[in-house]
DNA sequence: ATGAAAGCGCTAACAG
DNA sequence: CTGTTAGCGCTTTCAT
């Protein structure tokens, strides 16, 4: 089976090579009857131009590249959807990848996409501070958008401001009486963990209130971290009244180590999710999360990255987007003694 | 700033195009001495081959190009990895599309994926019966493995055993007692809902009873569709007494519209759900649901579709997979007289 | 083992 | 408006 080629749809069609490429782009100065017969080649041939070989003449992909840790998360497809009609509209495909958030699949994924000459970028970061991701990325020759990161070089950043998100969060806490609140999420080398750590502090101090460093974790985002991490609080002597969910998706593991112990939401423990999702409002009872709105998010950095690729050479930009609190069933007044703490958990 | 080529490299390790060119790809015959002036020269120069010049020159692309509705659902996207790591392993890049189960998406994919030269193709489909589908497939070159639907054409085909897993559920809910069971699932136009169809009349034939095809819904896959039906079906005098989701991510609009009817599970209604999830694990009760192993499908997909890459001529091949019922606490025994049901609802 | 050169499928510049 | 032709970046003969 042959493939056929522009040429074949020329000889079919009795004009030049030249023409028939004109009728396929759309050229406007093509007479009418070439045209259609052009057309009716490509038809009986069932042409369709190798989009590789555009690419090489062109010498231009018109497409985008774009890295999320895990598609699988909902609130991550809705900003991939809302990037992806931008992109569309402005003529460019998107080449979408998940990086598992592995070092070695990201410095893949860079490689490939230098090799496919894309022409932008979104991506996220497994690591802030590792130089061989930073030397890979700063050897691209298409802007990137880092999203969610905090980086060195000139790239436009979009963040999503965590600090203020989980300032507004132990603050309701602390307002509820609560005291001892776990903050469960990722390693300090990235900016999301960071920013919530200093919103958690933050509430603590504008309270005068001492952190208990034990409470604050970062040995992960997803949700086997956030089982482990919570399983292990739960058994300490001292366990903490109120659990924060610092991640994107560690819910399903927070609250399946909750289930483990029998303790009871929010009577015995309160918990707030790190996204919004169809557990949070379906569990029972129904979980407080932060929230953003992903889809506007998503819009914006796609508008931020064809900006970008039209002017490269004005000043990067950075933004951020600030979570709102969606208070739900999931949190409980708790008695301020200590002491009173275990009793309740009779009645 | 100068995209440099192959031609720079070899300028720049003095020697041929040809000699950077084996380099580059891994020949064997080319001289200690050569190599590493090459290999220093790509380093310094940053050079990264051009992969669209090489898929027109080498004339394939070692692309594979797959088409699911919603990669966003957590067992498609562990479908998907798996047949991904095959992919890649056998030296395949893997494209990922969802169609949002859109014909005109679907179409426009197809389309891409032709003009990318894609060397084989995983999909699902909208529609079965749809002839501008048939057509669009039928004039790929590329071989095409059909994913849980039933369409003609020389397809391999893989399919979950959607009969059997329903017949599994009715026939529990039967022996629960219950008889009005709501099923609600695609349109008929599509393989799976058929064979739930299908599993469920058998169920009922079985025991020799009556289907009341008022119970029998066929109005959607996707979550709203399931809230939709539910929240109907439970405001009817005779409402149902259990409801199977017949949808691999039905599951939360069918639970957001029980829960608006402040029915209990299992007391008032039970629930059996179309795939396993977080969701279904941690709701309270745990729903009870059909699970299958979607990455053993989805690496055998892969497989069956390099297989048929290596030997396009051999015989289409179709595999379907049965799946299993996970009891868990969302089905109750029901009272035989339909009178009583109405009181339970009071205690 | 290496270099020169042809050419993959296509677009665009040029001449008519 | 149309045909001819150069050449995008690369691989792969074909000589040497």
């Amino acid at each position: 089976m042959k493939r056929i080629t522009i040429r074949d749809v020329a000889k079919q069609a009795n004009v030049s090579i030249g023409t028939a490429s004109r009728v396929i782009n759309g050229a406007p100065n093509v007479e009418a009857a070439y045209r259609t017969r052009v057309l009716a080649a490509i038809k009986t041939l069932g042409f369709v131009p190798n989009r590789a070989a555009q690419e090489v003449r062109k010498g231009r992909s018109r497409e985008i590249g774009i890295i999320v840790r895990d598609i699988t998360t909902p609130v991550l497809a809705s900003f991939v959807r809302a990037a992806q009609d931008l992109f569309e509209e402005a003529g460019y495909g998107l080449l979408i990848c998940s990086s598992d958030n592995r070092k070695d699949r990201e410095l893949e994924l860079l490689r490939r996409f230098r090799q496919r000459r894309i022409e932008g970028l979104i991506t996220t970061t497994s690591s802030e501070v590792d130089t061989d991701l930073a030397q890979a990325r700063n050897d691209l020759d298409f802007p990137v958008l880092m999203f969610d990161r905090e980086v060195d070089g000139a790239h436009d950043i979009v963040q999503v401001d965590h600090a203020s998100g989980v300032n507004q969060a132990v603050t309701y806490l602390l307002s509820l009486g609560h005291r001892r609140i776990l903050l469960s999420t990722g390693p300090l080398n990235i900016y999301p963990a960071r920013a919530r750590v200093e919103g958690y502090k933050r509430a603590f101090a504008a309270q005068r209130l001492d952190v208990d460093p034990a409470l604050v974790r970062t040995a992960g985002f997803d949700a086997a971290t956030g089982f482990r991490e919570t399983a292990v609080a739960l058994e300490r002597a001292n366990r903490p009244s109120a659990i924060i969910a610092g991640g994107i998706d560690m819910l399903p593991g927070v609250l399946k180590a909750i289930r483990a112990t029998h303790l009871h939401v929010p009577r015995d423990i309160s918990v707030i999710g790190g996204a919004d999702s169809d557990l949070a409002l379906l569990a029972e009872p129904a979980i407080s999360v932060l929230r953003w709105n992903f889809t506007e998010i998503g819009a914006t950095c796609a508008r931020m990255l064809l900006e970008r690729i039209e002017a490269a050479d004005t000043e990067p930009r950075r933004l951020a987007f600030a979570p709102e609190l969606v208070v739900r069933d999931s949190c409980a007044a708790v008695v301020i003694a200590p002491a009173q703490k275990r009793e309740s958990r009779q009645k």
